[in-house]
DNA sequence: TTGCCAACATACCCGGTAGTATGCAATCGT
DNA sequence: ACGATTGCATACTACCGGGTATGTTGGCAA
């Protein structure tokens, strides 16, 4: 079985497309649902199997150990998220204003929706901080890294252009984009739909929140001219 | 030495006092530093009794459980930036602007001075969201739990006394103190003290946040008023 | 039909860790 | 001076959970 180390099924880049609704998709929801709820040093592969009404040979059929799957996780969150923003900000306009308020929607709307695996994502990123203790670790959470330092960016340019054309107040990019994400991602540790809930009250959140972190930035309330868009 | 259930030592309110610097205090400050690095599952007492270059037998002289130890490491945590907030209420004036500054640069500070506990604090809230399966442990959790919900309703009411008083533009009191909060928390997980970092290094990034925060509330920047002080 | 392989389930191993039981030196009250 | 208590260290146990090795079943190709 391992006499090529290349044969087997890696989580590679098949992952990127993702949410097929297969069997693959399933065990990576279930991943997320379990160590959103448990924590990924908590949760067992049990759990995560159970969670699908399976065992553990599913799980490791699909992946070759706990750091893998949750690693594969992390990415789906993370490649979700950028879409999203990467996306809003190419229909917004040039205008530094409207463009980062899209972002900032975009970003909000996808943690609601996507909740379990940004919530991973975001303990994803902290394991680095802390102790990755083995070198496999170091390279497999270190790539992730990349990937959050990507989406990252793409707020601090997006505050940097609007510092230069003197809509935001600024100064420091990487700090201001940090504090802003800081409170984007409030959500991911509260939220979670209630009984009843209408996508108004939904939107209403995201409105709520993206004023202010808006405000926070220094820009000023535009009258909420992409509305209902 | 189980012979009456209540003779041993207990970790209740002695606790609360606190950081006399002795040898519980030391077991405390060691916890805190391994649980921020490790998290709380992932973190062995080993870890935690090798931090301070001693075994098992001193944690759990002080300590009955793991749990037993991570909570009042939380405990201390919430206690501690109470206190702190509090105070700088009470320094304060009445005006609720001004108030609200305080209270926010105390928040920070009092974050960038003992960020271990604090981020304990944060972990041991979203263990409670999660997954907190024994009795014991819902229990453990719960009164933390409320110590955090006094902490978060000191700005709840201070955002609303500002709303009332046209200070600030927000319309859900605790929707905005979640979401300060969550701003307010960032340095959480990422600041560390880099080497020859100055008081004033650390003022400035206070100010940076605290600035955001306070605009993100709707708030005029106020030409920092009581700095300095 | 047969053979093969994907897609799992089952059974098992084994290292790590929470918790305990015990030992033992220092200190303290008397 | 001397038990008793404090303040740990050491040794050990029980169990859980990651990982693996080995079935077993259904479908698909030839």
């Amino acid at each position: 079985m391992d006499a090529s180390p290349e044969t087997a099924l890696q989580d590679r880049a098949p992952d990127a497309p993702a949410a097929d609704g297969g069997p693959r998709d399933e065990v990576l929801v279930a991943a997320a649902e379990t160590f959103t709820a448990k924590g990924f040093a908590a949760a067992s592969i049990d759990d995560v199997a159970r969670a699908m009404g399976a065992t553990k040979g599913r799980v490791y059929h699909y992946h070759r150990s706990k750091l893998d799957l949750f690693a594969a996780v992390v990415r789906r969150g993370l490649e979700i998220i950028h879409a999203d923003v990467t996306r809003a900000a190419a229909a917004a306009g040039a205008d530094p204003a409207a463009r980062m308020a899209a972002m900032t929607r975009a970003h909000l709307v996808s943690i609601l929706r996507d909740r379990p695996f940004h919530r991973c994502a975001l303990q994803g990123v902290e394991m680095h901080l802390t102790a990755a203790t083995t070198p496999d670790q170091r390279a497999a959470l270190g790539d992730l890294i990349a990937l959050r330092d990507r989406h990252q960016r793409l707020f601090e340019d997006a505050i940097a252009e609007g510092a230069r054309g003197g809509v935001f107040g600024a100064t420091d990019p990487r700090l201001a984009a940090r504090t802003l994400l800081a409170a984007l991602n409030g959500p991911v540790h509260w939220y979670r739909p209630r009984a009843g809930e209408t996508e108004a009250d939904r939107a209403r959140l995201v409105e709520e929140i993206a004023a202010f972190a808006l405000r926070g930035l220094g820009a000023q309330a535009e009258p909420t001219k992409g509305r209902k868009a």
